[in-house]
DNA sequence: ACATATTTCGACCAGATTGGTCAATAAGTT
DNA sequence: AACTTATTGACCAATCTGGTCGAAATATGT
């Protein structure tokens, strides 16, 4: 509607020009998105400030209006972007094949790990989403697409798990919430302490082998004894 | 000083008559405190609305300048009265008397669980404060007096543990955490579960049954075998 | 070189929100 | 009645809100 005289240069309110953002320098593409993200997660949609997200990411006002149409856009967008990088980068990567449920929560955290430490906003932002109800219900369409994937990946965890690995003196329900909580525990501690520290100089390799002793650890007290040769392959 | 002179009827600025806070009706006061400090836990310092607090809080906009001058006034009050009511309703009931890692744990999180069932509102500030700097950084000595609480309750919480109750296969530093982790993921989940369901129809006792079942799985599991017949009192 | 198209900025807008004040009044107290 | 205390909400200047737009810079094509 009123397209026909409205001059060619001004094509803005027409239709959305994303593909402009999209031809961005990626390393620009994330300075924004960092920020965007960033702002959304710790403030929720309404007290998000649409002011903070330019200048933290070092960009003129006028451009975020130009890639997004309006604070909604671009909500909508941060939140799809998010779920897309968690699903590419975490979700997609699991891998549910070994019926041993340690050795699955090792992968599964692992590819977390690196998944966060490559772009942890859109971890941030989901985890947060449930404090935001405002934001939560601008969205119900990807909050449901966000449920439905956790429970969805609750249940490939939990499926064909071999039981019987376990020791046989505790009802298996609560050697796997062992297992869960342990390692939850574990990778918390992990996060917080990485927010201390400059990444780069972080001792991952010793961080890593206390990992895999802690694993071991688990091993030992929660599944039947067997005949020791280190089980822990790699 | 200034106060020879002033009319009387103007004390206002000579001294906090936060007196006249005390004074007030217990649940009215309570329900300032629930609007004020869920609303500094949110959103920081910088970022919290009087005007949200005094809506929530169903009282004028006049009356909470009037019993605290000013908002950092408030947020300061408002964070002593946390630590405050953390401190005699959790931390001074702790009791270390026990070298049972266990017994500890378990008398430490159902003393938690009822301070937090009583008044969870500080809780939450006291939680979010790390990721509030500006909140923070206005308080510094609370903050450090806060930070002294922590790492004082830490250290006496592992201190005079009878380790030699552990397995001995396994380090017992990995035993502690393995019993930290696992009954922080615990409670952790009880928190979360109880924040969809109604607290009064909430089922405690089969919750408390689970509870002390789960202390017995990991008495079973991390601590040496011992003539049965059922070790937990009470 | 020029002309046209695309990016980029930030001053600017009206409307909302901010912490804080104060005259008016209601409720007690003596 | 006289006086003190408690309580309100309209009001204030200052700041911040999402969003716009003209102008300038840059890119592209010829």
């Amino acid at each position: 509607m009123l397209l026909y005289n409205r001059p060619q240069w001004s094509r803005k309110e027409a239709f959305p020009i994303n593909d402009a953002f999209q031809k961005l320098d990626p390393e620009k593409q994330r300075r924004i998105w960092d920020a965007v993200i960033k702002e959304f997660a710790q403030n929720g949609y309404a007290k998000a400030s649409t002011n903070r997200m330019v200048q933290e990411a070092g960009i003129g006002k006028g451009m975020l209006f130009y890639y997004f149409n309006s604070k909604e856009d671009l909500f909508r967008s941060a939140l799809e972007y998010s779920i897309d990088f968690i699903s590419r980068a975490y979700v997609e990567k699991l891998d549910f094949s070994s019926p041993d449920f340690i050795t699955r929560m090792k992968q599964a955290v692992e590819t977390k790990m690196r998944a966060y430490l490559e772009n942890p906003m859109p971890f941030v932002l989901v985890a947060n989403l449930h404090i935001h109800q405002d934001a939560a219900e601008l969205v119900p369409d990807l909050k449901k697409r966000l449920d439905d994937m956790a429970a969805e990946r609750m249940a490939d965890f939990f499926a064909n798990v071999d039981t019987t690995l376990f020791r046989d003196d505790v009802p298996p329900e609560h050697v796997l919430n062992l297992i869960r909580w342990s390692i939850d525990g574990w990778s918390n501690e992990i996060i917080a302490s990485l927010q201390q520290v400059n990444l780069t100089d972080y001792d991952w390799d010793s961080s890593v082998k206390e990992f895999y002793e802690f694993l071991a650890v688990l091993r030992r007290v929660l599944y039947k004894e067997v005949d020791h040769g280190d089980s822990e392959g790699q």
